[in-house]
DNA sequence: GAGCGCAGCGAAAACGATTAAGTGCTAATA
DNA sequence: TATTAGCACTTAATCGTTTTCGCTGCGCTC
């Protein structure tokens, strides 16, 4: 391994000098600078991370927290998306990405202490619980941190426009027609909360009055617990006109539920899924839903967390919404 | 940030004491371990993996190789599950996985420059352009290193036996009765090349002769792509009667071609996919197709690659196969 | 010619950990 | 009794960088 030593040597100058050379210092002549510079490239020269970082107690690497136990994996694609562009744009930002995950090896460390350990230089929490207090210990440390689809209070946070997306679809069937709209969700997270009171909110505002056993919950990403739900919608005496789903996938277990009924999507019902994968819009026929901006997410996250970091004194908190838009489709059916 | 300075002092030992009660050496008596560890327990201390890496020239820390110019992004249901079985796997051997990219912020590093860089102890490569000289020279040097289907000479790879899922599907089309079978294959890679010669060899040993033209290029992942060649197929005097799609997102475009022309899967053409994603398994009917084994081949790479490290001088380069299942599914017709 | 400023460079101390070599000490062996 | 062996610890060097502080000469001013 060729180091900063080898360099002074080849060049007949101090390992200080080669330093200030590579990092553009002031105090060094251009001359110097060069030859320096030419030989470091000559004898193949790379810095040393570790070096670096203990010396300078920075990084230049960022921790990415993924924790799976909530079914927010990395292979579902909104998240896989959000890691996509946290990773191209931390990368062109000069940093490069960890995930940081509890218990490594068989050393039992929790969130915090496992960035600490890596000296992160700072934290995209991604996908997790956010009432798990191992995650609130690491919202809570000196440690730059941008949650997403989550406000913890006085941390920056990049959040999906829920309440406008939810709003959105609910105003597109209302004015396809529909008022006998059914809300399928998925647990109970905060997210969750947002989309089920935009409903409520949107609902209300149209003068739409919605029974309690048309808002039902299931749980995310999984077409089997959406196709239960659907069963018993169909049950109803009074049937909805117009399904939401918590996400696209889930979908498919509603429209599966619905064929066995021998129900035509959306002749006999409409239906509108969340997210806007890729796959949704490849369906016959294209699914009606909400496109979550998730590159747009991941990109403004890895921002706002470098420049965090870079200005830990000056920095504001921030709380930004990133809008998505709508993917009109054709699984809403004109009516009435 | 309590080091192990402050540990030797309170526990009044040196700092080499310190260290090796931590690291369970020998020649430390039982009772100064264990009040190393407790002071260290109590003082909240965490090594740090900076100073480690630098002193031992070990990083602990795997680097990951998913270079999206392929087309094989992370956002692809296989790719993302090999992540996240590679994450899984690495972390429980305790090692953390990072993210290796060309250029790093406004440097221009090669992808051997990067892994040095960081130090990392192996990589990954799984998603690349093996001809890529910068995965090549990789690949040839002496950091330890996994491909995922693909084998360079003398070094580990895992391949998915992409051999054996054709002839498997091939035959249980056979079975069913179908002869005249169209392949639409991706972008001649490696693993197309095997997929399409399993195809030809397997044709020729159950007797079936395959005209030319039912042999249709077309792209990974791209329903559009895949729905012109099913038009070509259609538009074909001899109609085949079975198509093999790339994979199973490519299928998607093909059904709603199929859909235009007014054929219905599997009455009127059967058709099989390949991956085995979750969604294939949802969408009714639902697609005959082969599964990949994405979390063995994730799961094995990792352990192949800290074996390796671990073992730098006993290593010997292995092939591993990880074989996949036949999802039978019910998009291939009982005919003739 | 004394004094001053400045450009360019170097010496040396960190950063936090590991580890080879060495130091006393006690107890066992010859 | 002298030697050895082993235990439990310490000393000090080292990994590759960065950074502070000084030093040296040179040119300029009064």
């Amino acid at each position: 391994m060729v180091t900063i030593t080898d360099i002074s040597k080849a060049c007949g100058v101090s390992r200080a000098t080669v330093s200030k050379a590579l990092n553009g210092a002031s105090d060094v002549s251009p001359e110097t600078a060069k030859r320096v510079r030419d030989t470091a490239a000559s004898l193949g020269y790379l810095p040393n991370a570790a070096a670096r970082a203990l010396k300078m107690g920075r990084s230049y690497n960022i921790g990415v927290l993924f924790s799976d136990a909530t079914g927010g994996g990395i292979s579902h694609e909104y998240f896989s998306r959000i890691l996509e562009s946290v990773k191209a744009e931390s990368e062109r930002l000069g940093y490069d990405i960890t995930f940081i995950s509890k218990d490594l090896g068989r050393q039992s460390m929790d969130y915090y202490e496992h960035a600490k350990y890596r000296s992160c230089d700072g934290v995209v929490i991604a996908s997790a619980d956010f009432q798990d207090p191992a995650i609130i210990r690491l919202a809570a440390s000196e440690i730059p941190t941008v949650t997403l689809d989550y406000s913890f209070d006085s941390r920056t946070s990049i959040l999906s426009d829920n309440v406008r997306g939810v709003e959105t679809l609910v105003r597109f069937v209302y004015e396809k027609g529909h008022r006998k709209i059914a809300f399928i969700h998925g647990e109970m997270t905060a997210v969750t909360q947002k989309r089920l009171a935009s409903f409520r909110k949107t609902c209300a505002e149209l003068g739409l009055s919605i029974p309690p056993e048309y808002i039902r919950p299931a749980i995310y990403h999984d077409p089997r617990s959406s196709g239960l739900e659907t069963r018993a919608l169909l049950a109803l005496s009074e049937r909805p006109t117009c399904i939401f789903y918590p996400d696209d996938l889930s979908f498919l277990g509603g429209l599966s539920e619905l064929e066995k009924h021998g129900l035509s999507v959306p002749k006999d019902m409409s239906v509108v899924g969340y997210d806007g994968i890729p796959l949704s819009q490849v369906l016959r026929p294209r699914l009606s839903t909400y496109r979550q901006g998730g590159e747009r997410m991941g990109k403004e996250a890895a921002r706002l967390l470098v420049e965090q970091i870079e200005n830990p004194d000056t920095w504001i908190p921030q709380q930004i919404t990133v809008e998505g838009e709508l993917l009109p489709g054709s699984t809403v059916s004109e009516i009435g």
